[in-house]
DNA sequence: CGCATTCACTTAACATGTTAAGTATCTCCC
DNA sequence: GGGAGATACTTAACATGTTAAGTGAATGCG
């Protein structure tokens, strides 16, 4: 078998680690986890969202989710509210307080980003996301039809 | 800021998620996590070796390989014994339940990562690997100088 | 020697990942 | 209009990620 250190999702590991590790510290000192973050800047992007929709968008189970949204909530950094037309649904905004707080992010965590490129290069960086993006495609297929013959 | 569904963690998180996709059912029939499974390729490998560079290698944090290999040793899966020379040191090896294990789950695991590589090309993918190599390099110098500066 | 420091792990505590089950609401069709 | 099924979450349970603290064994040095 393939030296196990060598294999895709090692790669993806170790890759994702060492961008991740740049980041962690400044998010640490505010308070934020990596996945609190990603919910925040996922809501700075647009009024209102649903649960499930958000879970989509920053890429989390809804167990996950639910449980960050009821910390944040917590801190007054989000509000919720029930959709009038449909009771099920929950309506999920930033709050002015997560607002604030995402200022007081954004500039470090964009300084880092911009090291970031800066050290692995812009063209570089590109490609590799587009590669990214293309290795997800091959396998969005591949997974939808294992799902079909495996939902009876 | 960029939208954030473009960020690099971002594509990596969900392109190393596509991948294990692929593999967790499988590994899951076999009572067996991706984390677990790790350990036990990296195991596979060798004869024996130190729990620190056994995490080293399967690329988990001490806590984490610390839990698994209680769980794995009660099922028998692994084998350890301390060290004579240095009985803080405790070495780990693939027991031979483990290897049988192994063999029963490598068949269905070699196969899902060739039709990957089918998919999405051998070249590319090649060419995708090294790209991740690359990004690791840049980044760990990086974290290297900044733990540096604030060892103090 | 003896004791402070370092080292190799392990435990603890809290947050998330992952799957399954639960709850309330809505939809649709008879 | 009412009940079966679908939908949008939430809760639960267990495993791992992450940081900090704990434990026992080695090391170095006065």
């Amino acid at each position: 078998m393939r030296d196990f250190s060598r294999s895709l999702p090692m790669s993806l590991l170790r890759a994702r680690e060492a961008v991740m590790r740049q980041f962690r510290p400044s998010l640490r000192e505010h308070g934020l986890t990596e996945q609190q973050w990603r919910i925040l800047r996922a809501l700075a992007a647009i009024e209102t969202v649903e649960v499930t929709e958000l879970a989509r968008t920053a890429f989390l189970l809804g167990p996950s989710l639910s449980r960050i949204l009821r910390d944040l909530e917590a801190r007054n950094l989000i509000e919720r509210k029930t959709a009038k037309a449909d009771q099920r649904r929950s309506m999920v905004s930033i709050s002015k307080e997560g607002v604030k707080l995402m200022a007081s992010v954004a500039p470090t965590s964009e300084a880092i980003y911009a090291e970031i490129t800066r050290r692995f290069g812009a063209r570089k960086l590109a490609e590799l996301q587009e590669m990214l993006g293309a290795l997800e495609q091959s396998l969005a297929e591949l997974g939808a039809s294992e799902e079909a013959s495996a939902e009876e």
